[in-house]
DNA sequence: AAACAAAATAACAACGTTGTTATTTATAGA
DNA sequence: TCTATAAATAACAACGTTGTTATTTTGTTT
């Protein structure tokens, strides 16, 4: 069985209220005692009981990250991230992979004191019982929801791309990727580019990649050049589809210019020439954790939108 | 503040216990009010307190997962499927991408009913005043620890590829993988390659990955083939390291015979051929699971070395 | 209708903490 | 030495559950 505060109390000749604040470093204990208690603590190896803590004092220091598609690699950067500013804050972060009403449940049973999930549209939106009884923040796109959600403003971000392209005099022009879904954030990247095409007169096409992933693109584009060729100016809807376009065309590569979204470090260190257009990683991971522990500390959760501008990285 | 039990009493006109028993459908209670109560539980959105429950009957029905490296992309689908295998078991799984110390002190404050993690060698290994609080397996290498650990023999992996290459009468061969590291398992495959090859004669050279990752592959391969050559067998160490193969080889991939580590449902949906060694990610993940459980339920932790023989999967 | 057993519900202690209140001990001033 | 005060420590209630024990209600038998 675990060591309680009543187990060092015993072994300290004193009552386990002493004990509780000579933990807590409380004035009310005096130096000596404290120390001579915690030294006894470590030697017993205490670990303190979050249950019996979170109990009585409505805290956990723990927060639950939702994170349903594990296998895209571009979001484990975003993940990494999270989980330093987390760290910084003095908060744990717990993931899970379930479902978003799955692990929101249990967040909430396990009372962790805040959530992020990623919004994928309305299959990942979390009931308002549950948002109402824990502060929520959401990654995603531009819809308002019951919480606050933080928006890397996708629009913006194709068209930064597609001005470039204009300045560079590339009218000959495509968008890859996932055309059929319900994530907003894919409609709204396709809507933006076919808008801007149709504004702008240019030769335009959009090819699906059936899903999100590089493997996805891989197969969805092998099969489409059977039939046909890309264009010069290429965009790419996230860095995974760049990563199933680039083994696709291998060397043949640099024949076209190519954009994509994510602005993840991965592109700097890449052997051929992709821009990048998207929120730092970085920035968008202290603008969640910032968003969601202010909402902790002031019990206030307002459901604004965050809009993060996009940058535009030329690579040479 | 959250419902609790008291709330759903006061509604009902009983008393808490009653509550308490009747959501857990005890006999105790009279189909009638049970009904009723429960009835009124989802109306107020009752949403039970595991802190509370989890002191009382010591339980949380949660496993905790240690996983450092959330970067290496073979590792995402063992994880997904420890995931699937839990769920069926009635634990909920929770993340952690914090180095192994802090996490599993962590998970130990929060109480869980066990601790699975990816061992990697002396840095990874946990201290035994955790491990003797709480049910913990280990999903790594040969050694022995004060844990159970499950070992996916990769000597026998190795000992599978060349088996296989001289069968084909190819002789001259290499192996690629991280060369310079404490992970032990990467120990055993470069010291088995060697061992293997000295005593058959073959003409072999061993090629530094410098990392896991596809990309720390990719530039090692580039500068490396700048001086030399790649022979004809070719063994990777592990998915992420063929992936930086792949990717460096590109077009001139088909002149060689590639083994890869690893046996992920992934190598299936390449266009190259590539013969993949390894347990399946099923199995790992049902093993792991079963002994964590066991341990939890029957209360006892041997630590014993579970070996999982390795498959040659060839592919046309 | 009284006596009893069985069924249903209520009351209570415990789990390991924290923060508040009560008690003991030490320190000082007369 | 005795009181007044401050400092140190102890005792206690509370947090939301569960499982055990106590009490009330219902039904049956005579």
């Amino acid at each position: 069985m675990a060591v309680t505060l009543k187990d060092i109390a015993n072994a300290c000749g004193v009552s386990y209220s002493t004990v509780s604040k000579a933990l807590k470093n409380s004035p009310l204990v005096t130096a000596e005692t404290t120390e001579r208690i915690q030294q006894k603590a470590k030697e017993m190896n205490y670990i303190p009981n979050n249950s019996a803590r979170s109990l009585v004092s409505n805290k956990s220091q723990t927060i639950g990250l939702i994170w349903p598609s594990v296998d895209r690699v571009a979001v484990s950067t975003l993940v990494s991230e999270i989980n330093n500013f987390l760290k910084n804050t003095g908060y744990f972060m717990s993931v899970s992979i379930d479902d978003v009403e799955t692990a929101a449940h249990k967040f909430l049973e396990l009372r962790f004191d805040g959530i992020i999930v990623f919004d994928e549209g309305e299959a990942s939106t979390l009931p308002s019982i549950i948002s109402s009884n824990i502060p929520v923040v959401a990654y995603g796109t531009d819809r308002k929801l019951e919480y606050p959600i933080v928006n890397v403003n996708h629009k913006q971000a194709m068209v930064l791309s597609l001005d470039d392209l204009m300045q560079n005099n590339i009218t000959n022009i495509c968008y890859i990727g996932d055309l059929n879904t319900d994530d907003i954030r894919q409609i709204i990247k396709k809507e933006t580019f076919e808008r801007y095409c149709k504004q702008h007169n240019l030769e335009y096409n959009m090819i699906d990649s059936k899903g999100l992933s590089a493997e996805d693109t891989f197969f969805a584009l092998k099969s489409y050049l059977t039939k046909h060729t890309l264009p010069e100016g290429i965009i790419c809807g996230s860095y995974d589809i760049t990563l199933g376009l680039v083994h696709t065309l291998k060397d043949s590569l640099d024949q076209h210019i190519v954009y994509s979204y994510d602005n993840v470090p991965q592109f700097d260190h890449m052997d051929t020439v992709i821009h990048s257009v998207g929120v730092p990683t970085k920035k968008i991971a202290e603008t969640l954790v910032n968003i969601l522990i202010n909402a902790i500390e002031s019990k206030e959760n307002h459901p604004d939108v965050y809009h993060l501008e996009p940058e535009l990285v030329k690579r040479k």
